[in-house]
DNA sequence: TCGTAAACGAGACGGTACGTCATGTCTTCTG
DNA sequence: CAGAAGACATGACGTACCGTCTCGTTTACGA
């Protein structure tokens, strides 16, 4: 999706200008008109560039939104802190986690994307690859430390874990009964970690 | 969203026919085309019926979809069953939760509610009324009975645990690296009940 | 061209007002602006009209052109009067004509549609049939009445008369060193009659 | 329009090799394509040669055609045989350029070139100055050998004559009813030397 | 003889217009 | 009079070219 590294002749010749101009332009749509609005033809009046410009680069609107969302977040170091309180260190991921998806700034741009991966592959497996991996593997990390410590059992499956940590968090950020809320995050954890089971 | 009961006219006659040919053309077309090209027109073509009845009774492509949705799961009885055993029951429910999502015509179906939920506010809100809360309270209920029969923590908040139990299968349904398989219903109902601590 | 006549079903439900207003903004922006910008776009914002509506019924913006200088010349009644004095006859028609293709409107008019001609066969034939060859038979059917007279020469093709009467006047319109002005057509009545040699 | 002899720096480095080059497309373009696809892009990608050589030489596309066409009938030389009879020296002549008019790769560049000069009065004004004026004089000096002589009425605008003379050729050409037949060009000859009264 | 300045090929840039498609409204005709 | 049919105004789509503007590369002086 992005530089389009496949294929043929590298293009040599790309503005950096025209490039981030359309980003910018795109992350500020996003946030001010409704989805359905963020035309490319909007985009490319936002942008001060020209439609062709954007049918060069980029296959799809998809594509322009998920560039713009790398280009955010993409100095985004995903790994966890290890303080030796493994609850503590979750806990405080999930409450960033959540604290970000509740943003409104940030929520509108995820509600776009996940719109886009619903109906495009392509951008799906981006997302996948560049940003949900790089995350849960992060989580995974940090649960594996205490795995191999002995301080969590060793029949667990931990990407399954990973995701019981982080699947209630997206449930509720996206149909989720009422709004996502810091609590939940130590909620989340309180329950996967210690079980229901009295 | 449908029969438009708040404000102006009952609609008095409206045609069941044409009610029924244009949800069942809907469920059609979400399985055999990629959502962008579900347009209304496709719609009303498939379905032998002019645009403007289609106008008439729905507010947008989003209620027309949910509609037909609600349609075609409408009798789902949202309840499960308790044969004592809770771990069994909640696995018994989310495999079967798991299956349907998995299932090629209920997922098309699915992610295109979701698009449609994304973007429009009342498609969520009746999702919500309609599907989700249902379903959670259904779930819900079943934990308040083992809750009540102490065999769960009393400190837990249930609504919590219903999250943890049904987001992990909508997160891994969503964006989950890899299919939604069901084991992994089993390993999320052995985590949220037992946890991850030895 | 226009109408759509030919092939299957004839549309009933044209709409009059879009007809009229996309033919006169036609007209109005033949004058008013270069040529290239006669847009199909400008066309359509001045007529305030969608443009579908326009390739809806015309096919090309050559047959737009053309049925607008129809409408606007539409009436225009073919025919010379016969006062007995042939030389008169002619003289008065060439001088209207000349008047009318030297006058800035209808001169706009006329290169537009000799550019269209140019490009387009099917507008060709249209002028020819529409507009050219009634004229021209009018003028022959005012030449045969004097050749039956006896006042013309029995040998002569009466087709290759009507050329050599406005033939000239067209290639000085067209091409011809300097402007197309009234004493012309006088001059050109005189050599085609009387001929050059002394 | 070429080599822009007035004002500021003579060019003195001009490849020869691109100006043949487009000269060359061009030509080759105008039979092969309708004329709205000769764009200046085409001829650039059929030159091998780059836009900006193409527009730091030319102004405009008309301005190419042009001297495409200068280039092809450059050494024509415009002058009429003298054989003392006049008006086999005009059937003559009128039926060569009648030929030409008609044939078909001749035919394609008029016809561009018309549409150019009714949309481009530089090139109206090169057209006259270059090819128009030339030919028309030669006529003009055959004619007035033979007024000189006496054959000729004294009282005739040697002009008018010509214009009697070419006129119907254009006209004939550009909307005539029919294709421009080689007899065509000895009847007009007849007509404007012996005129039609008996 | 070798800089050096121009013209060159290539092609990206900000744009306009194209012709098509879908939208949501409106009008006409039919059952 | 509800509903089908479909014309309407609007405006986004993706494409083709426009004319301008760099890029590096030849090429032909003139120092």
């Amino acid at each position: 999706m992005p530089e389009r590294e496949p294929d043929s002749t590298p293009p040599r010749r790309r503005s950096e200008r025209a490039r981030t101009a359309v980003l910018n332009a795109t992350a500020a749509l996003i946030e001010e008109v409704p989805y359905p609005r963020l035309t490319i033809e909007a985009i490319a009046a936002r942008a001060g560039v020209g439609k062709q410009t954007i049918y060069r680069w980029w296959p799809s609107r998809g594509a322009i939104v998920f560039d713009s969302l790398l280009e955010r977040s993409g100095g985004a170091d995903a790994s966890l802190p290890d303080s030796g309180d493994l609850q503590a260190d979750l806990s405080a991921f999930l409450r960033a986690s959540a604290d970000e998806m509740a943003s409104p700034s940030t929520g509108a741009f995820l509600r776009a994307v996940t719109v886009e991966i619903l109906q495009d592959d392509g951008v799906a497996q981006q997302y996948r690859d560049r940003l949900l991996t790089p995350q849960r593997s992060a989580v995974r990390r940090r649960l594996a430390v205490s795995q191999d410590a002995g301080m969590l059992r060793d029949d667990l499956d931990l990407d399954v874990l990973v995701e019981c940590l982080l699947g209630p968090l997206v449930g509720r950020w996206l149909l989720g009964p009422g709004p996502l809320e810091v609590d939940f995050a130590d909620a989340v954890v309180d329950v996967a970690l210690r079980g229901a089971i009295r």
